[in-house]
DNA sequence: ACCTATTCATAAGA
DNA sequence: TTCTTATGAATAGGT
């Protein structure tokens, strides 16, 4: 029906395929709240474009939950109920592993522990090891690493006490400067024009340090 | 589209509107196929005649279950019961505090502790250290029931032999006795008949310390 | 179910 | 997206 007939196969051409969706959607959508007018029959419909967007129609003054509980019954399908069922055994599966866990973490934390054998015991303390270990590991790097943070705050101290040594010097100069000038004019008013302004030369060690 | 318009309104002739409602199902399913087949799209159809009739299309490869899934997440409408959402919320719940601990797990055995900060580490030490002290004690327990058990076999050993030694005395006198009779009898039967049997006076310690 | 006059839906183009 | 329109499809009413 339209300027030409037309194979029934899907249409390649993707803004054609766009425009004939939405004009077969409407054309559906019309058919079904027909029917339901017409004929007194229940519809529900819902369709997805490949883009994923969503229409739906669903006769007047009825759910679409009521539809589909007809529709379990009638078809003898479950429909959610098979869903229930799964997630029911998922949970059931995730319970027991969240025991599993409780109780070796517990163990691990040394409670629960009267009823292990020897066995056992030895192979939570051989675990327990093994992590202090690992944690030793990596306090040890964490502390190497603040004492090359302090070794580097040091040598920036170093240079800051410099370049403040500097400073004063060069105040110094103008102060007496100023002075001598102010000798000359008959009046004394000190000035604090620093010649340079000092930077840190590494500004983001501390905080680099602090989010360990 | 027929001899004559029709009015969209319910027909009234029973037989008439079996028919038209027939007739335009069909029609409708019709369109949905083809509507899933020339655009890529998803359809879930199901109708009901007032008969109670049912009829279904899904397009293939699509579970009716599936397009529910997905109305029910765009829709944000509940199709499933409470129950079935508290069963949900149960979950998520569940796998959030199972993740929690498998996470707590791995870092008390020392692993993924590398973005760890130097208070978290110390905690954790802190934790492994605690659980550590309780193994060691429960260890120290240990051993000190397998001394005492050892000092108890020992003191049975002791009373064994001194048992068996003087069942070896009896024995003697016995066989003494015997091949004195025998050699009035001019015949010789050495007999094993011992006066009294050797019990062990702790029957289950042994068992009792190798189920710890 | 079939037939067919008629109305409707829609493909293509703008 | 919307409108137009020629054309094929759907279907109402009759058999």
């Amino acid at each position: 029906m339209g300027r030409g007939k037309i194979e029934i196969k899907r249409i390649e051409n993707s803004s054609n395929r766009q425009v004939t969706y939405s004009k077969r959607r409407n054309g559906i959508m019309k058919k079904a709240k027909e029917i339901t007018v017409l004929c007194d029959a229940n519809v529900s419909l819902v369709i997805y474009a490949s883009s994923g967007k969503m229409h739906e129609y669903c006769s007047p003054s009825t759910k679409l939950i009521d539809i589909l509980d007809r529709y379990q019954k009638q078809s003898g399908k479950r429909l959610w109920d098979a869903k229930h069922e799964n997630l029911s055994n998922e949970l059931d599966r995730i319970k027991k592993e969240n025991d599993r866990m409780q109780i070796e973490l517990r163990q691990l934390k040394g409670e629960d522990i009267t009823s292990l054998h020897y066995k056992e015991l030895m192979a939570i303390e051989e675990a327990l090891d093994n992590g202090l270990d690992s944690i030793g590991e990596k306090l040890r790097e964490i502390v190497k690493m603040k004492e090359k943070n302090d070794k580097m705050l040091e040598e920036e101290n170093k240079h800051l006490k410099y370049l403040l040594h500097q400073q004063e010097m060069a105040m110094d100069d103008n102060v007496r400067a100023e002075m001598e000038k102010t000798y000359q004019q008959r009046e004394f008013q000190p000035q604090m024009s620093f010649p340079f302004r000092v930077q840190p030369s590494q500004p983001n060690l501390q905080e680099r340090f602090w989010n360990c």
